[in-house]
DNA sequence: CTGTTAGCGCTTTCAG
DNA sequence: CTGAAAGCGCTAACAG
């Protein structure tokens, strides 16, 4: 359509052949000059990169990864794309990555079994060197089976079968880590609006709150009360603290929108955050935590750098090192308005 | 390390070669049985699909891209992937591909044309057979230039450079469904709390209501207000909106977040949403806009169908058809609380 | 119906 | 220092 100068617009690439030809040299020595071998005299290598140049030559990786027998190519197998778990940890994974020689498959298998084993089928064709599994859920999750050619390193949502890799969030020192917090600036009537009770990650995080306490000789007020993950939950979950009659001084909640809908409550109620009752919550969702007046004290799961200890433990299982077992990535406190007022 | 059984776990995976060994064929035989070819018998394609089966043979699919001459791969470059925008369009694309036999490489450039260069590099050696790329912004980008050896195509911000493909968000369309939405239900007095002044995506939505109001013989209530994207932002744009004295029973607010404070210092200041005034955004995005109190009534851009469309344009422009220019997707309108009782 | 041959683009011995 | 030849895994002619 629209061909110019020496760069063809379309058409095939140019091949290392035309480079040679172009070159006056052979194939051979072409490969050499471009990959940098030291058998090969300056000029001839001088006039190989012109040649290269001028033909906006392009190795295709697909011949080299047939020699090498490598494909420097990694599969991403998520589940929902949307979530905000899956993105930071993809994140995470394409930069370990991309930092180096290695792209990264995505494919969204939305839930789907079927589709699941379409994905597979399709990236072990294309000869990935890996394969990344992202849950949606803490809740652990049905192995692939020990039969595939490749590694694979499960995140967020672990594996069920212990002698595969897996990466999760650390939920029981996230909780412990809001307790903590809390106490440290001296709150002592701690109340938890908690998620879904079918996930792990809301049980986890009880049993870590609850240790924190019991470190600290604290008991909490009223029991965790259970619901869902949503806005509306925290407004009735708040509203039931509340009516509960005990005093309480700080409340966690299981989620930045949980929180979201408890500040909304709290402050409908005229309670003052956090002068009356201290808020604090998981995700650390940018938008939702920051968006809110107070803005939100929230533990960061490091989503980030569970994807990059994803990559990490692919490459070490390519070089022979498998890691079987399931690695906890440790929670960092990000304090904001609604636990501290100078902050 | 766990080898057992047939399938090897681990060690290079089955070639055709092996087995047509094992069916006692020649690989030429065995490429048809496995391909569905109609010149082999019966007999002899069930002991080659047997073999196949016992070795957990999967074409290497590179050798057959290396020979057909396209890597049945697209490359989805995007800048953002914390972005809500990126998200659903690489959904749609990834959609429209997974269908086929195509499967998506992801690269994000974080803003950085460096990093931009090497993704490109990299995925034209992988051979892809185009390209998609997403921007976070409805603000024109640099073009990547003609002289790319795959179509390519522009999602959400399309290319400065008219000759090329792009697939954008209808900010006009969006700005007069809005309105025309407000008037359906008898509003008169609408207000327009804007976002950030220098995304052409504001600008457009701005000429929207305004053509919209016009249409219905309105003038709109107040002036435009800019500001940032923010919740922050909403509240104080909200404020200016009561302050300024005029009567107002509809607001347009430029984002679900900026409706999300809008609402929140209405309810404050003791304003009904929708009985005072009727409140409307643009986003549509899922956990803001139905976490609020009432919900939002929201413009929907498709961000999905803007990712099926991309994918659509580089089938089309890989079959010969190329199409040039920009398109727009129609956005649609989600009615919820914000702005009608019923719903 | 089946097998032989050639070759996709590249790298790597191994001679010259 | 350079080139000829072999081969990665697969498919598409062509013979047989």
């Amino acid at each position: 359509m629209n061909s110019h100068g020496g760069a063809p617009s379309r058409g095939k690439p140019a091949t290392l052949r035309q480079v040679a030809e172009l070159a006056g040299v052979s194939t051979a020595t072409a490969s050499k000059a471009l990959n940098g071998r030291q058998q090969v005299s300056a000029t001839t290598r001088q006039r190989v990169l012109d040649a290269a140049d001028r033909l906006s030559f392009t190795p295709n990786s697909l011949a080299q990864a047939m020699l090498h027998g490598s494909s420097g190519t990694v599969g991403l197998l998520t589940h929902d794309l949307e979530g905000r778990f899956s993105i930071p940890i993809l994140m995470g994974a394409e930069d370990a990555f991309g930092a180096g020689q290695t792209s990264v498959f995505l494919c969204d298998s939305r839930e789907d079994a079927i589709r699941e084993r379409h994905h597979i089928r399709a990236l072990l064709g294309r000869r990935v060197d890996g394969l990344i599994v992202v849950g949606s859920q803490t809740n652990p999750r049905r192995s692939l089976g020990h039969d595939l050619p490749v590694p694979v390193v499960y995140v967020y949502a672990p594996s069920s079968d212990e002698r595969d890799t897996s990466v999760i969030a650390d939920n029981v020192a996230a909780g412990r880590l809001a307790v903590q917090h809390l106490v440290g600036i001296g709150r002592r009537r701690i109340a938890h609006i908690a998620g879904d009770p079918t996930y792990a990650a809301a049980r986890d995080r009880e049993a870590g709150i609850g240790a924190a306490l019991a470190d600290a000789g604290l008991t909490q007020v009223g029991p965790s009360r259970s619901g869902s993950w949503s806005e509306a939950w925290g407004r009735t979950g708040a509203h039931a603290v509340l009516e509960a009659g005990e005093p309480v001084d700080a409340i966690v909640c299981d989620s930045d929108q949980i929180a979201r809908g408890a500040l909304d409550l709290l402050r409908d109620r005229g309670v003052r955050v956090p002068g009356d009752i201290a808020v604090i919550s998981f995700d650390n969702w940018g938008p939702f935590a920051t968006g809110s007046r107070p803005q939100l004290t929230s533990i960061d799961f490091n989503f980030q750098q569970m994807g990059r200890r994803a990559a990490e433990l692919i490459f070490a299982a390519l070089a022979g090192e498998p890691a079987a077992g399931t690695q906890a990535i440790a929670p960092r406190l990000v304090i904001r308005g609604s636990t501290t007022v100078g902050a």
